[in-house]
DNA sequence: GCGTTTTTGACAATCATTCTCGTTGTCACG
DNA sequence: CGTGACAACGAGAATGATTGTCAAAAACGC
């Protein structure tokens, strides 16, 4: 029942890849950028390997309204992300108050083996003008 | 720059029916119950007016993972949803310590024009075992 | 090397949502 | 009450991201 994950070209230059860029991107356009670099990697494979990194827990994903996924390899561990509208400039939270609240919420409930997202939008200082 | 909302009778038709029903619906979901009670409304016009009903903050829009938008009528203000994995059972919370602290947040990157999205996922009481 | 098993990738299929554009219904005003 | 302007409607086509398919290629253990 384990999956012995083989390592392979395409993996290593999607992570690569990652570990390069800054922000989140689809996956269409990471497509795209392995291309440019002539990395010869089907766009079947990109899918595969980004969900395989999401279960990982490696990346995350933002699912924003218009209907595209984007993807983008953060720190390690469970924070948060301040999206400005107007540029897409990213910058990750930490929200203690946030986990716990959720926690309690939930168990208020009844509900277990919880998890959560959050996401605020707003406009950063350069697009406010 | 007004635009002056018609009253039509597809609209009526939309709102009575998010009035009845409980919890999440996708567009599609609605159209057919819409069909079924003998309310003849093209899909279009069903996408149309719960994109404007969502505009105006009447009602609730989720993106589950899954890809399709569910719409919902909820009480007014703001609140979040604590959501079963397993049965889509839905219950309403709100978090006021939520909205200050991402306030708080938005506010120490200079961000302003703040909004946020949050869910809570888990398995309710019925379906953890 | 060699065989087994996973992975890959070109292409087709899916499917929610959006677009198009001629028709229809509302509303304001005469 | 009539009428004209313009928003709303709706059927079908278009879009576009994501997923499924399946034969060929690559990786790993021996």
């Amino acid at each position: 029942m384990s999956s012995p994950v083989r390592h392979t070209r395409q993996r290593s230059a999607v992570s690569a890849l990652l570990a390069e860029v800054e922000g989140f991107h689809s996956a269409q356009d990471l497509h795209a950028m392995l291309r440019e670099r002539g990395e010869r990697v089907g766009l079947t494979t990109v899918y595969r390997t980004l969900q395989g990194l999401a279960d990982a827990g490696e990346i995350d994903v933002m699912r924003p309204p218009g209907g595209e996924h984007l993807y983008r390899r953060c720190s390690e561990g469970h924070h948060h992300h301040l999206v400005c509208r107007g540029c897409g400039r990213t910058v990750e939270v930490a929200g203690p108050a946030v986990e716990s609240w959720a926690g309690r919420v939930a168990a208020q409930h009844g509900f277990t083996d919880v998890s959560h997202t959050l996401e605020i939008f707003g406009a950063c200082p350069s697009c406010a003008g």
